[in-house]
DNA sequence: GGTGTTAGTTGCAAAGTCCAACGAAGTGTT
DNA sequence: AACACTTCGTTGGACTTTGCAACTAACACC
């Protein structure tokens, strides 16, 4: 039976830009280098995949997160040197980045924000990872590209003009406002919240959250 | 570390219909229940996640198809008696069904077409199967709704007439015929194979193949 | 030669999208 | 108080895409 791992793509705006969250290894096999945080499925205390990934994402970085998302499993005998044979099921979080502050955890001697096109690039990175990083990115650009849940890089408040902001950074190219407001309308992807505006500057604007469904 | 298997929801039209293959168990568990085909992950042949469900699928099917795909992951300590945890990586095969002829193989009494709706419907599929089948059922029709890949259900050549019908029966509503092929042309998916028609009681129709990229 | 059936194209109206401009509602400046 | 400035939110119109129906084409069969 296989060596049996979680890695979890934590991946946020920050800057400007999309980032994934990478730990610098404490343990050998690739101590120093970085790589994506993980941890070992425990069959004694983990209920279920998703739960385990939670766990994890509590151990390494302290972070409580709802919305982890499976998405690939990779196998093969020669990914990790500790085994002859080993299994990574990667998950996928999004976070309103500004707002959570991860804190390296067992086995991890410190956490930074890289700019995704960096990790990717990156040979250094340990195991298969700049790969795994790599279809992470994809697949949310694709649901962003959908207008699925791109919120989730936001706050529970968020005014249209900074949850279309929030999308321009991630597809990396300007975005209609018109049409862009009419098709979250047409999918009630999110509602106002009466009463409540942003002020500033400017001209307020209303607040949204997504919506209920 | 878990006690890891391989599953494969088989998908084709048959009869007009989408349908799963379903496999009788010869053995415990699930005895003589219908269960989606699958065998265990064998560390010392398998070079991956992938050659391992080829191997699944030529081992228990007597099938070799090029075009399977990994669709996610289910892991937990109920799910199959034999273990104090299990874990299941399920992949996704689309066949031309009436071409291809499966032949039941180890551990496997007998094989079956099934729709998908009463797959999913049936309690007493073993193990969580019958979700997993919903799932594999989700995710192909999302892909037919974007126009990828709704040729793996066919053989190598085919007429637009017969690609639009598969399409209309994945998807249970109607075409248009116009915009159906204007799609296709626009996409590049198909290519006319010159000079080669189908013919028959009516007028030609032309042959094309997918097209290369 | 006429009829029936499927293949493939064309024309057009309706719907949707893209782009730019506009009025609205604030703050800060003069 | 008047004005400039910025962002919010909407509107109008050109353009593109889609959906529907009609039309021609090419065969078999009678």
């Amino acid at each position: 039976m296989p060596f049996t791992r979680l890695e979890i793509a934590v991946l946020g705006l920050v800057d400007g830009e999309l980032q994934v969250l990478l730990a610098r290894r404490a343990e050998a096999p690739h101590a120093g280098k970085w790589a994506l945080p993980g941890g070992v499925l425990r069959i004694d205390v983990d209920a279920s995949l998703d739960a385990a990934a939670q766990r994890v994402m509590r151990e390494r970085l302290g972070l409580e997160l709802p919305f982890l998302r499976q998405l690939c499993a990779a196998g093969g005998p020669t990914r990790d040197p500790r085994a002859p044979w080993a299994l990574s099921i990667v998950y996928r979080a999004l976070v309103p980045a500004e707002n959570v502050k991860p804190s390296a955890g067992k086995r991890i001697e410190a956490l930074a924000w890289r700019p995704v096109g960096d990790a990717i690039a990156d040979k250094s990175l340990a195991f298969d990872h700049s790969q795994l990083v790599s279809q992470a990115v994809e697949s949310t650009r694709a649901e962003v590209e959908r207008l699925d849940l791109p919120a989730r890089f936001l706050p529970d408040q968020f005014t249209l003009g900074e949850l279309q902001s929030t999308c321009e950074q991630l597809l990396g190219r300007r975005l209609d406002k018109s049409s862009f407001r009419r098709k979250l309308a047409d999918r009630q992807v999110v509602e106002p919240v009466e009463g409540l505006m942003r002020t500033g500057a400017n001209r307020p604007a209303q607040i949204y959250r997504l919506h209920a469904r």
